[in-house]
DNA sequence: GCCCAGGTGGGTA
DNA sequence: TACCCACATGGG
């Protein structure tokens, strides 16, 4: 297998995969979980986000009927540990109003919906971007999405794959169009990028990222010729 | 004490 | 449309 061959999505899914093994993922016991999860760790390291969901649980309000009757504050202070929390509490409330209003806070009945109409509805949502809203249709309603984010971007730019400027749709679609449309690719691949990223990639190791990638493609290519 | 994190919306040119 | 910027806590 020459190195061009390892350096396509399914290559470097494998390579990532072969480096770092299976791990322990986050263990949501809902999709409802998923999706306060998926607000809450807008722009936050995972640990702080965890935080604000495990207060959450403590006060027994894991519940979309009883988060949506917490006063606005008092979600707030349960959140704190997340950061940005006077946002993301107005956003949690508006995905709470959505919920209720479209779905009677029914997850079956929102899986039930066409995806690309549940996209657009999410979309629409006050502080829904297109991540949070792929994050919640893959991995809390288990829509066929890719879930492009920050590592993604970074890391794929790097290797010399994409064009830094890259829209979020044209760079989901690459991946969505160089992927067999299956869900554990979609949901294992998207972790592996963030343990890259987490480890290896970060904003201020501009290097780091094609070098290890790299270094384990042409491992892996010697490895299996 | 500084940098960074699994984004998003609003303002401005 | 394309850039800026605010938002905020906690870990390294």
């Amino acid at each position: 297998m020459t190195l061009n061959q390892i350096f396509t999505l399914p290559g470097i899914y494998n390579t990532l995969l072969e480096y770092f093994g299976k791990r322990n993922w986050w263990k949501a016991e809902s999709g409802f979980e998923i999706m306060i999860g998926s607000i809450l760790v807008q722009n936050t390291h995972w640990s702080n986000a965890e935080k604000g969901i495990r207060n959450i649980r403590r006060s027994c309000l894991l519940d979309p009927e009883r988060l949506y009757q917490m006063p606005l504050e008092k979600l707030r202070d349960l959140i704190k540990p997340a950061g940005l929390y006077n946002q993301k509490a107005r956003r949690i409330r508006a995905f709470l109003e959505y919920y209720k209003t479209i779905y009677n806070f029914k997850i079956d009945e929102m899986t039930k919906q066409d995806s690309q109409i549940l996209r657009i509805e999410l979309l629409e949502i006050y502080g829904i971007g297109e991540e949070t809203a792929d994050s919640i249709l893959l991995y809390a309603l288990n829509k066929p999405y890719f879930v492009v984010d920050k590592y993604t971007r970074r890391i794929f730019f790097r290797i010399g794959l994409i064009e830094e400027k890259i829209k979020y749709n044209e760079l989901s679609a690459y991946f969505m169009q160089n992927l067999p449309g299956d869900l554990t690719v979609y949901k294992g691949f998207h972790k592996l990028i963030i343990y890259h990223g987490r480890e290896f990639c970060r904003s201020s190791a501009p290097r780091c990222g094609i070098c290890i990638l790299r270094s384990r493609c042409e491992y892996f290519a010697l490895k299996k010729p």
